[in-house]
DNA sequence: GAGGTTTTTGCATGCGTATGCAACAGCAAA
DNA sequence: TTTGCTGTTGCATACGCATGCAAAAACCTC
């Protein structure tokens, strides 16, 4: 019988040398980019190993070099298409300098779990946070083993952490300005998690731009970051005796569910009745379903920064964490009430020049 | 100065070793299940490891193991939100068997490109495949080294990959009849990719229930399973000059752009006009932007299934691939047109029963 | 062709953990 | 006390790759 492939041992460095004729250490030198090798002697190893199907075994090579060439990722949130296409952009760009990303997922949108902790054991290279923030505990045994630490879209006030955003203050000012223009008078906000930074930073630029021009307070509530969360946030700002006639939300998939229960369970029209403004402009953002006016958050753009603080910090270990913004713009779509005057188009774009 | 936290080196089972007083073999049995050792000295090193903060290099273990805990994901499609909750249900899952994901991102929807074969380096303990089909060179590899492979919705000619999947042939039928009862006369189908497995049985099913009946041929267009794949097939269909008043997509995502296409650019009232029919049940599904009426593929049910089938081959190496069919079931909403008989509504939930 | 310089190579060892084997301790039965 | 057994421990080594160091080879220069 014994029809079955035989399960054998992968071949090792030790199997390419023997058959090229050479050392073990001239292969590993033959696979390691700069190292000391003649060019012929590479060659024929690389051949030798191709014809038995030598692949490098990571796992020994981390071992050795205590580099893994793996990046913890911790996302809270993969059912916001934004983090949907930050993961994606995070793994393409990171392939491209060959490393790969180990996926931690945590429930809640507070702060990271313990589990993350286990990253520590898979000696990652680095990590990055999309939607979470890093306990104290983990930031310290991170410095210690000269982890860098990125949070994508988090603030922290733990030292330590190195941070990428979108322009959260311009974003809110500038839809504060943009729905005044569109004669909009009665305000509300929808927050993420209640001590999200990037929640507060939004509301506070949006609430002063209202204050210092003498509009009513705006009204807030707070919607986790999640679907249903947002829905009942916006029940809530709809069912008050205030009225409404704009509400900024600190994400589009939040936006989402606040168009949706304005629409169906109170009967609204948008933008007639009610303008409803994201952040983000996600790829869903322009479905016409949706059509919603919102700030861009480019991913792929915070990606990238977020990579290069990485090999930044790895670089030079000790080096201070770093801050980066990303900018991003109002995209005007139908969701919010146009301004009568001040919008052109360009390339087939509507925009707004306050 | 000299006030920057010191990169120590990791504390290893040696250290703890010294610490507790007795070797670095007691060591790493005290922290091996089902290990030879008494329960003091157990304690008394895991105290010691507490102590000085020792975590387990699982690189160092997988070495020595050849068993690295890690599971190769691969998914070529995270916008689309079904593929992200199973992601998510993987990741929660696996969680609790001690084992983590490494991700892997490819473009296109067909066959896993070459980057995949990296996975090999990388000693995973297996390898899942979503929204991807794995190439005849990286079974054949994985076969070699006892990776055992299996793929979330998509089928295989290729022998020895495992596959987890939905009630293609069921829900096709289910569809098909559910629409011939709500008096719908001419039909469409846009699939995902022409060669995908899924999408064929999907068609076959779909289209030989309407051709035993007499119906007109079914129409039938691809939209790669993208957004924008699935909006341009949508525009081929009604604008052809054959009628339509049914359209069934192979996933909720690419409904969600038919819907889209359908009401904005054709103008078109759903259900009046023409009703809209997707399968995953995916949460986006249930809002009421789009309120699909789909056929359900349950995300966690599939990840169970799929580790089930991998610790079972990781158990038994050599065993044949395995095929499994996880149920669903139709969920009417308000995208398409319902029959006026046989529905009923059961613990708030509309029924068919035909 | 001798002497010097540079490049290439192999040897030996280390990275941190797991494990077969032999030694050992503790205990019960004889 | 001796014998036999079970349960616990340490020793030695393996896992596959990287790398400092010294030896060898290749190349240059005069």
């Amino acid at each position: 019988m014994q029809k079955k492939v035989r399960v054998r041992r992968a071949p090792t460095e030790t199997d390419v040398a023997r058959l090229a004729g050479v050392s073990q250490s001239a292969v590993s030198r033959a696979f390691t980019p700069g190292a000391s090798i003649a060019k012929n002697t590479r060659e024929k190893i690389l051949q030798a190993a191709q014809e038995i199907g030598y692949k490098t075994n990571l796992m020994a090579r981390s071992l050795a070099t205590s580099r893994s060439n793996i990046v913890a990722l911790a996302i809270s949130n993969l059912q916001n298409p934004f983090y949907a296409q930050v993961v994606k952009e995070l793994s393409e760009q990171l392939r491209h300098t060959g490393r790969h990303i180990l996926l931690f997922t945590n429930r809640d949108d507070g702060t990271a779990d313990p589990e993350l902790e286990r990253v520590l054991s898979y000696q990652v290279d680095a990590l990055i946070l999309t939607a979470t923030t890093a306990s104290i505990e983990l930031t310290t045994q991170c410095r210690q083993n000269a982890i860098p630490i990125v949070q994508i879209n988090r603030e922290s006030k733990i030292s330590g952490i190195s941070t990428v955003r979108g322009e959260n203050q311009k974003a809110a000012e500038q839809i504060a300005q943009f729905l005044i223009a569109g004669g909009h008078k009665n305000f509300a906000f929808i927050g993420g998690t209640r001590d999200s930074n990037t929640s507060q930073i939004r509301l506070h630029a949006f609430d002063s731009h209202f204050k210092s021009l003498g509009f009513p307070p705006v009204q807030v509530a707070f919607g986790d970051y999640s679907f249903e969360g947002a829905a009942a946030a916006t029940r809530q700002i709809l069912s008050s005796s205030r009225p409404v006639d704009a509400i900024f939300c600190a994400s589009d998939y939040m936006a989402f569910a606040a168009l949706d229960v304005v629409r169906r369970e109170f009967g609204l029209v948008v933008p007639g009745d009610i303008s409803i403004v994201g952040v983000d402009d996600v790829p869903e953002a322009s479905h016409s379903a949706y059509d919603l006016t919102t700030y861009s958050q480019p991913a792929a753009a915070l990606a990238r920064e977020a990579i290069k603080i990485i090999d930044q910090q790895i670089a030079h270990p000790g080096r201070r964490a770093m801050r980066r913004e990303v900018r991003g713009e109002l995209i005007l779509r139908g969701s919010a009430r146009l301004p009568e005057h001040s919008v052109f188009t360009i390339d087939g774009k509507k925009v707004w020049r306050s």
